[in-house]
DNA sequence: TAGTTTTGCACAAACGATTGTGCAATTTAC
DNA sequence: GTAAATTGCACAATCGTTTGTGCAAAACTA
């Protein structure tokens, strides 16, 4: 059913029927009587309008490209469903693209969301540069969690790096000296922060020679190799720091296995928080990001710039929250 | 950049260069000259066809919709995942609404969904009939895990009967009698299923007279509470039924904040396992859905119709995974 | 009553692609 | 050398909306 059949039907022409259904009667002096005729039949035969003739019309599509690396992980589906209401309540709709983790996939996810025309675009980034896209992204973008150094992209993440201080320092404060750090995908932005975070909390208290990072990407597998093979070594460390919430399982995950009790023969905290860690044996110490938070200021700023204001990135804090996987040791030093 | 711009650099028609970059130079006798010339320029100056402009000259938007109740329900955002990597390998966008388990914002967003032309659509509807929108939906469309019974709207789901009876008979195979579930959203087809199933498991074990069916919504703070007045009574069940992942994290929680060990004072088993399951104190003994296979049948059966086949609904087998959450207890009858 | 203003609506051109068809120019046939 | 066939491309209509503008009819004005 299209406007020009409602029309033939009301015996009006289309223009006036499409006057109507956008609200520009007033505008276009069109007769109340003319007006009600129209709604109602709109209303009875339930016609409504084809967006994509209305899209190409407009030039302006009402749908906004979200493009994150797994939606399978917590931390981005919750920022997938805060980015999806936010963007409902504002006539939006989200075309979703899962990255995989794969540059390859984001640039062509990115291009055809562009081809699409979307409005706008949310994007957590894989790589620390945008090589390939950063000319050709011609609409409003925000990046999310993940940013680039040295370019003037608005992004809104968590703070990574006063994040890890915090928990690197907390574990340092409780008397842990060897402490390793588990971290993520190299190259991605909060890992890079979350890492350095790591290093100038032990820097600054005196542990700059004590340094060990180990791991390779976001997964549980990594957090359980990696964990099996610091416990393998002499001089295992008193204290894991994993850098997300999936290596974090996977390092309990190892230590459970080979009988490494949590916290008393290691401490264990993770940076991002999830509903069950307070379940797990022993409770999981972690660093909560403000992911709803992340997902409306995103949205918000979207908007700010669609408008063509400019917007500030933005940094939230995250917040330590305390449970039972880190256990003070005594001082030896 | 549109292709009349390309044309004109190329000092050439629309038509030409159109029929190149669709790949339709030898069907209409492009010269392979003018053919080299038309894709080098598109290269050199990335062009890419409007799409909105093209989906409305071809009538098909090469998109689906996606309907869920709650991405940030990690067996969800798993189907997500994979309904979006099939349809992506199939040069299929998936449009994203996150229904929130309310049925007026699920009609809304098919609404929406539909007007914007999408090719079909893969939908967990939240009731259990879809009074207004059946004879709406003009394009293609599959269910997805809950289901409409007497309607033949094709559909794919775990066969939730079945995971049920067998996670309540693995109970009485252990010596459970006293027996209490946990239930979801009513109404909602899975949950319904999953209670029939404890119930037929029930009465053919001869316990017909001790069904316990409890609980409200898929929520963790549902689970939370129903186990609190569970074991708050007199008569406290030997054994829980959590009909999904959310649930029964939080039976684990008031269980473990009323010192009810888990399994020695109580034993449970919930429906839809999760990656950490295996690690939560004791491990959780879980029935676990084929997801990836719900999704890929899923959006398998809708490419099918949307070729016009005919396609028949699919229910898949879930299975057991014993873990340690459930303990013998010796037979009192 | 004639002139002016207001009211109510329709025509037709766009948005940017695709495609049936037509028509020169070139090649082939004989 | 002429007729027929083939090659190579362009014209114009179309998809379903929206919107600037135009033009009768109705309502005022004096």
């Amino acid at each position: 059913m299209t406007i020009k059949e409602l029309a033939r039907e009301l015996e009006m022409s289309a223009t006036t029927v499409s006057r109507v259904l956008t609200g520009q009667e007033k505008k276009y002096r069109i007769s109340d009587k003319t007006a009600q005729r129209v709604r109602e039949m709109a209303n009875q035969l339930d016609f409504a309008p084809n967006q994509i003739a209305r899209n190409l019309r407009l030039q302006k599509t009402n749908t906004i490209g979200l493009v994150i690396p797994n939606i399978s992980n917590p931390f981005f589906a919750n920022l997938a469903r805060t980015v999806e209401e936010e963007l409902r309540n504002r006539g939006k709709m989200v075309l979703l693209c899962d990255s995989k983790d794969d540059t390859r996939i984001e640039e062509e996810s990115v291009q055809l969301l562009l081809s699409r025309k979307v409005d706008g675009l949310l994007v957590a980034p894989v790589g620390e540069k945008w090589v390939h896209l950063q000319k050709k992204v011609t609409v409003p973008m925000v990046l999310l969690d993940r940013y680039f150094e040295n370019e003037d992209l608005p992004f809104v993440t968590t703070d990574n790096f006063f994040g890890a201080y915090e928990a690197t320092s907390f574990l340092i404060e409780k008397g842990h000296r060897n402490i390793a750090c588990i971290q993520g995908l190299t190259g991605t932005t909060p890992n890079e922060h979350r890492v350095k975070g790591y290093q100038s909390a032990m820097q600054n208290h005196g542990l700059g020679q004590r340094l060990r990072i180990t791991g390779s990407d976001y997964s549980m597998s990594n957090g359980y190799e990696s964990t099996k093979e610091l416990i393998a070594r002499a001089d295992t460390p008193t204290a894991l720091f994993a850098l997300n919430n999936q290596i974090a399982v996977g390092c309990m995950k190892a230590l459970k296995e080979y009988d490494f009790s949590i916290p008393d023969k290691i401490s264990l905290i993770a940076f991002d928080d999830q509903p069950y860690f307070e379940l797990l044996s022993p409770s999981l110490t972690a660093i909560k990001q403000p992911m709803e938070g992340i997902g409306k200021v995103a949205v918000a700023s979207l908007f700010e710039l669609m408008d063509n204001k400019k917007v500030a990135p933005q940094m939230l804090k995250p917040m330590l929250i305390e449970r039972d996987s880190v256990a003070p040791i005594p001082q030896k030093t």
